[in-house]
DNA sequence: CAAGGTCTGTGCATGATCGCACAGGAGCCC
DNA sequence: GGGCTCCTGTGCGATCATGCACAGACCTTG
């Protein structure tokens, strides 16, 4: 029962009752549809239509084909109108990733898109690998750092993410606040211990500062934020972030050179959907109002 | 949503995840498998799959499209598995047409093969017009006269049905009893009035006797069976209705060249299947046993 | 009775589709 | 890290399906 196409042939036919015009309706040529019932029926060892000269009627087996493949044609119009409405229509999943520390950043963003396309169901993933766009792990995923170079993802700056040196209040009630730029070589550090250790403001710092002065480190960038406000050290600490709660301390203002730029990347197969092209304006939308964020680029 | 076969392809690619291995289970080439989602996606504007190195991922089109041709799948399984098994299985329907006049003979026949093949539906059909084998109309007829000459029928001698002359016993009780063949031109004769007035036996006898003297004149076989029964006057009836009843008396003895044939007539793109050969032979075993009836040809 | 329309069925030439071969990329195992 | 395997993707040639034209049969209509 392979090659679905004759018994497409065939289910026009039993509906019809005639080759011409199953021939008419699958704009084909009547010839076509003769072969491709000789070709089912000798496949199957058993006639499926009595022909005489005004036409084809279907026996038992033809009426059977008829019942199931009229079944068949409904649910494929029916698909069809659904995943052609779905590329037009924002409904369905959602799936955006990004690094945990933006979530708080993140989650309003998909908090007024759920409310603006109620049909939408969000999902928000965050983990330590990266998810992978091209096996369809997510729609979107916002990255900071470096500009992603991944084919076949397209790639659009969003934000600079402004950083600053931060510390609590009770660290600069125990260890006093330095006055500047230049008062920091006995101060005590917070870094984090991987990759993130590029970034430039943290290159900045380690010009600055030996490494002994730099009495904790973690990979886990929610240990780092909660150490600096425990009063542990002095770190670096996004404008959002330092924002949030209270009794952090502003050492150094954020400098341009300590931006780091965020970007939302998309696969090229999902980029133009009208669900992620939602999502992505909105996000751009949002991120305009977003105070201590730069403009992208 | 034209075009089963590329559906069907694209559901083993979202049911497998690889071009590969949907190619292998389809016995094609990967070269059209990927044609064949290329062009669906394109006809539906729509991605059904994320391409990376290791495979093809479905997007949510492509697995909405998985579920449904999963279920297509299924069902055109089994519909092949019905059909294929019909051919060699006896169940559905039988339709048998006939004369009405050949009911008592085919009744118990029918009823026979029922309780021989209880799976089957037995319909008989008798009308005034022929039915047309090639319509699809039933699987077997039973003709009788000339043989029947319509192309793509099957015809078969099934025995010949022997003719006699026969009166009521109250038509004798008040006219008499002819003596023979050369007695019969005083009396009072029942004759059809149709094309079956044509048959040899009723040419014979308007041979020998006047046309005033065919006194009941009918088309209606039952009414000419009853007339004769209720002694109007003498008529032609065949061994197996006169033996039915009582009453009857035997003016002529039935003849070799009244003898009327029967034949059976199956359409060719039946005549093949199981079920129609399960129920010829079966029709030949019994009439075998049929008194008053000679051996076919 | 004849003419016209509609249907099926078949040989032949064209065009679309398929298979083949090869290139390129990604992951895996040693 | 290098070799290996499995995957996708594309140009080209052969094959197969398709369309065309025509014949034949049947029914309908004037």
């Amino acid at each position: 029962m392979e090659n679905w196409d004759e018994i497409r042939t065939a289910y026009q036919v039993a509906r019809l009752g005639t080759v011409s015009g199953a021939a008419d309706v699958l704009g084909v040529h009547h010839a076509t549809v003769i072969r491709h019932i000789d070709a089912l029926e000798k496949r199957l060892g058993t006639r499926l239509f009595q022909r005489h000269a005004r036409g084809y009627t279907p026996t038992e087996a033809g009426r059977d084909l008829l019942t199931v493949a009229q079944a068949t044609d409904e649910q494929f119009v029916q698909l069809g109108n659904r995943i052609k409405g779905q590329g037009e229509s924002v409904s369905g999943e959602l799936v955006v990733t990004s690094i945990s520390g933006l979530s708080s950043l993140l989650v309003p963003v998909l908090a007024s898109f759920q409310a603006k396309y109620p049909e939408v169901v969000v999902r928000f993933l965050t983990d330590m690998r990266l998810f992978r766009l091209d096996y369809g792990e997510a729609h979107v995923a916002i990255r900071a750092g470096a500009a992603p170079e991944e084919p076949d993802n397209v790639v659009q700056p969003l934000v600079r993410i402004k950083t600053g040196l931060y510390a609590s209040e009770s660290y600069v009630a125990e260890h006093g606040r330095p006055a500047g730029e230049d008062d920091l070589a006995g101060h005590r550090f917070i870094l984090p211990d991987n990759e993130a250790a590029r970034a430039p403001f943290y290159r900045w710092l380690r010009e600055r500062v030996g490494a002994d002065r730099c009495i904790f480190r973690t990979t886990e960038p929610q240990a780092l934020e909660q150490a600096l406000r425990e009063g542990i050290g002095i770190g670096f600490l996004s404008g959002h972030r330092a924002e949030e709660g209270e009794g952090l301390v502003e050492i150094l203002p954020p400098r341009s050179e300590w931006d780091s730029p965020l970007w939302i990347v998309t696969h090229v197969d999902l980029h133009r959907t009208r669900k992620v092209q939602a999502f992505v304006t909105h996000l751009k939308e949002v991120a305009k109002g977003w105070k201590l964020c730069g403009p992208a680029e």
